[in-house]
DNA sequence: CGGTTTTGACCTGCGC
DNA sequence: GCGCAGGTCAAAACCG
């Protein structure tokens, strides 16, 4: 994956960074999605080539979520929002350390299932898994009581304040199912244009059990860091192909899947964006992402 | 080297 | 107070 950094959004929203600056938000604390249909058809490139279609599979679900019958829920567990506060996390009485010592006294400590009432659970298919631009490390899994699924648990890897985590396991009822839970606080920063390293991130999860029941979602790159007037350029065109809402002066919605280029690559086609060859060019975006 | 996942052990809240 | 289950920690291994 050289040419492209591609990253699926099932759900969209607009924000503020809380210093000003407009960006592109999406993920848990702002979801939608419409039924659009979509242009081509994946499936059927990888009926035609059914070698790759392992590896690509993870590639290629987070284009289209839609293609499950199951729609996406969000459900919100309460509206009260938990004020992001990196400097004073809420604490709970120092755990003991028993094989380190007592050696920190500093970190950021659990939080209280008290602490966790904000919470955003969406029910989404295997195909429908959201992708948004947090880099999310998982540090643990546990059998839960009553699913034969595992649960994992992630946390936000962009900032190490962050308090941000989500949870993503199975439903018993329906194996195709996943619920994902979003707890703890909201992100305390701004979103990564980036992700600093890729170490560690391309292992062959498909290998392992655990990877099987709670397949990793991951990030690649966010549009934050593309010149502001090419971003309001295509604001303005994506607008105009209903694609997205416009909410405010600095928010956008998208309201389809998203395909999140290169930055540079992105700023070119939002610059040379013509409605009448949008078409053609999402063709050519398909074949060189086929091409890879 | 710096990031990730894996995984067993430990901590904590809650019900009884 | 006890036990269970969920949530988290952190060492080890892995990866680019």
């Amino acid at each position: 994956m050289e040419k492209w950094d591609l990253q699926a959004v099932v759900g969209g929203s607009s924000n503020d960074d809380g210093m000003g600056n407009p960006e592109f938000s999406f993920g848990p604390w702002g979801f939608q999605q419409d039924e659009e249909d979509h242009l081509m058809s994946f499936p059927e490139i990888f009926e035609t080539n059914p070698k790759v279609e392992d590896e690509l599979e993870e590639l290629y679900k987070p284009f289209y979520p839609h293609l499950s019958p199951y729609s996406t829920q969000t459900i919100i567990t309460t509206s009260l929002p938990v004020p992001p506060d990196v400097d004073e996390p809420a604490e709970k009485p120092k755990r003991q350390q028993p094989f380190s010592g007592n050696k920190d006294s500093a970190k950021p400590k659990r939080l209280s299932r008290k602490n966790q009432q904000n919470r955003v659970v969406q029910h989404v298919t295997a195909d429908e898994l959201p992708s948004d631009v947090w880099a999310w490390r998982k540090y643990g899994q546990k059998p839960i009581k009553g699913s034969p699924f595992p649960r994992s648990y992630y946390r936000c890897s962009s900032s190490k304040g962050c308090l941000a985590r989500k949870q993503v396991e199975r439903s018993c009822s329906d194996p195709q199912v996943f619920i994902i839970t979003y707890t703890g606080a909201e992100h305390c920063h701004g979103h990564p244009t980036r992700r600093s390293s890729l170490a560690g991130s391309t292992r062959n999860k498909s290998l392992t059990a655990a990877s099987k029941d709670v397949p990793h979602v991951d990030t690649v790159v966010s549009p934050m860091a593309i010149k502001e007037e090419s971003v309001e350029q295509g604001r303005v065109k994506l607008e105009e192909l209903g694609m997205v809402e416009l909410d405010g002066e600095e928010g956008i919605k998208i309201l389809t899947p998203d395909v999140m280029f290169s930055e540079d690559e992105l700023v070119k086609r939002l610059e040379s964006f013509d409605e009448g060859v949008f078409l053609e060019q999402f063709q050519d975006l398909s074949h060189e992402i086929w091409c890879l």
